[in-house]
DNA sequence: ACATATTTTCAATAATTTTTGAAAATTCGA
DNA sequence: TCGAATTTTCAAAAATTATTGAAAATATGT
């Protein structure tokens, strides 16, 4: 497979992939172009690439920098902004697990408390239910919750070593 | 607060939870409300319950059947069909892992094995970021394929044991 | 086999999300 | 400060996804 084509199937299947988890097409489309790209990139190359428009273009490229996967970099003698992604999968994942623990595991954690305090007698079979399944995915969730502060902090040698330990 | 108030804050939260996860607010609202059921329910109680059309019930039921999260059962004496979701939520938590890791993770790491072997001296810059790229991605998602073939296998207890040990 | 209850399908419609592109705002060198 | 280059905004349009509801199919008891 020659280079252009094998990049164009990337990013195309780096974009679906993205729709599975929530993603937008393009948000994603555009970190896998400058995870490939060599250089950094103008928004005008990335138009330009992904035939998208400018403010399509830039919306992405922001949202992508709040998430801190994508930064501005400046050239000397340039006017234009260039981007780069950060290259390094393993940084990659903590820094999306980190975002998505804070908007939304931290909150459904904080739901459930409010709900597992449910008026009503536990004797009585729907409120035993729902209590029930509250304390189940909280219990899940803050271990999780817990886990995942590690991970965050963890070096990739370290975590990928620690696993291979316990899981043979 | 009140358990009706907090039944429905539950399914409405646990749809806007779903949506984030590329899961469909209706899937992930019907899951909720037989996750806090007592009893088997039918079609007809949960688009009553969640005010929406039989059709589309309909749908999402047999997709949580296809995830394998809900179950059909059948009462003796009765004609309609009950339905029923998995309570052990580290089970469902396995399931979706499951699924998610056949229909999501293995073909992107296929697509990655044929990306990898791309035509190019890797001498070449735009060569070797590509290729550096997929192999990083690609190492990581072994990793992690690897890793969840043991999770989807464990027993709750011996999996949080072993990554409280793990992570201090 | 029939009548009725129940489930499933799917074309049409509605709702939501994404994208566009031109105008406004901003930046920066001269 | 001016003017051109660049970035940002956002209302309107397009595309996508979800929902409806009625008709068709299927299942069940008599």
């Amino acid at each position: 497979m020659k280079l252009t084509e094998a990049k164009q199937q990337f990013i195309s299947s780096w974009g679906a992939f993205g729709t599975h988890w929530g993603i937008n097409r393009t948000m994603a489309q555009i970190h896998a172009l400058l995870l490939i790209s060599p250089d950094p990139q103008t928004q005008d190359d990335i138009m330009n690439e992904l035939n998208i428009s400018r403010g399509n273009t830039n919306m992405n490229i922001r949202e992508l920098i709040n998430w801190g996967l994508v930064e501005r970099v400046l050239l000397s003698g340039e006017r234009k902004e260039y981007f780069i992604a950060e290259k390094d999968i393993w940084k990659v994942v903590k820094q999306i697990v980190k975002e998505r623990k804070k908007r939304e595991l931290e909150p459904m954690l904080q739901l459930l408390d409010k709900l597992e305090e449910v008026e009503g007698d536990k004797r009585d079979k729907s409120v035993k239910t729902f209590v029930d399944t509250i304390s189940g995915i909280k219990k899940l969730g803050r271990q999780a919750d817990k886990t995942l502060d590690v991970m965050i902090k963890a070096e990739e040698s370290w975590f990928v070593g620690a696993l291979m330990k316990i899981f043979k």
